[in-house]
DNA sequence: GAGTTTGAAACT
DNA sequence: CAGTTTCAAACTC
């Protein structure tokens, strides 16, 4: 097929029926031409038929903010791609191959959409979310933690694990198996509206940005699902004002942000490896384990933490829970 | 960077 | 609805 030739119509799209007939990156050409006219925002493209044709906001815009796709098949228009699945559309930083969730294509966007939106699994600002759109709408974490996770072998500690990505603990609704989401686990018995959700060592600076009357110790909070909130790796920088943009969706912390500018440190001094090191530590008593994930949210702690002897590791840990 | 693993989405 | 395949991200080397 011409490369340069117009694709196929993707509302019909056979994805994989010819490999031979697909059309090599057909947004190429057009991308410059749309990198001044897509739309900001979820809520634009759902709000309004015409919403594709707004500028893109300078702070929200996908190309910005959102994390871009990569996808070589999915043509950008399933809910395997991200930007897709989040609602928006892809930008130029996507090195997405025949792309079709382009401002140029909003008519196979629309139509795709609306095919999801019959089978009902596409709600904007979810990742297909298998609960309704009301339930999303009340509450992506709510959404998220009434989906619930179905890992099988990543025992919930990787970012394969939705909830594990989240920063929240595994609920009712989760059908994994061996389950080791160090969050927490939620059990049969609790309430079905009012499940636990255990503070991520991630999420706790999110949460500094609000009041929580329910906080019990700081540590673990009982809270309705409604009032969950994302970690914040995936916050947004901090716009001009000075006032953080926090996620407000799931996908917005299923897919954070700003995670490709995480530096080395995050991952050799990660929050993970210092709970699992905590754990290992049977003299602390759980009350101190539940307090020590705070320490751990400053990266110098985590890097001396674990650079730390055994025996003044846990002087030194004490004495940083005694000062928090 | 390539190859493998993983879980979700899509398909049958 | 269950099983299988496809997909893209996460992960490993």
């Amino acid at each position: 097929m011409d490369p340069e030739a117009a694709p196929p119509p993707p509302s019909s799209p056979p994805l994989e029926s010819n490999p031979e007939d697909r059309v090599e990156a057909p947004a190429e050409a057009g991308k410059e031409a749309e990198r001044s006219a897509e739309p900001a925002s979820v809520e634009e493209m759902n709000n309004s038929e015409d919403a594709g044709d707004k500028k893109r906001s300078e702070d929200g815009g996908e190309g910005e903010g959102c994390r871009p796709c990569s996808c070589k098949k999915s043509r950008c228009l399933k809910l395997y791609c991200i930007c897709f699945s989040t609602g928006t559309y892809c930008s130029e930083l996507c090195g997405c191959q025949q792309c079709f969730n382009k401002l140029t294509y909003k008519e196979e966007v629309l139509s795709a959409r609306k095919e999801l939106q019959l089978r009902n699994k596409f709600s904007p600002s979810s990742k297909a979310l298998r609960s309704s759109e009301d339930e999303t709408k009340k509450s992506p974490g709510s959404a998220l933690v009434k989906r619930g996770c179905t890992c099988k072998k990543s025992s919930c500690l990787k970012k394969y694990c939705d909830c594990y990505q989240s920063g929240i603990g595994c609920t009712i609704y989760c059908k994994c198996e061996d389950c080791k989401n160090v969050f927490g686990r939620k059990d049969a018995e609790d309430e079905e509206d009012y499940p636990i959700a255990y503070r991520s060592p991630y999420s706790k600076e999110s949460l500094f940005l609000q009041d929580h009357p329910d906080d019990i110790g700081g540590h673990i909070i009982a809270q309705p699902l409604s009032q969950l909130q994302p970690p914040p790796w995936c916050l947004k920088r901090p716009v001009e004002n000075g006032i953080m943009d926090v996620p407000t969706s799931y996908a917005d912390y299923r897919y954070p942000r700003d995670k490709q500018l995480q530096p080395k440190h995050e991952k050799v001094y990660s929050i993970s490896k210092c709970i699992e090191v905590m754990n290992a530590m049977t003299e602390l008593s759980k009350n101190e384990k539940s307090l020590a994930p705070d320490v751990f949210l400053e990266p110098s702690n985590r890097e001396i933490f674990l650079s730390l002897s055994a025996d003044i590791r846990m002087m030194w840990l004490r004495r940083k829970l005694q000062n928090l």
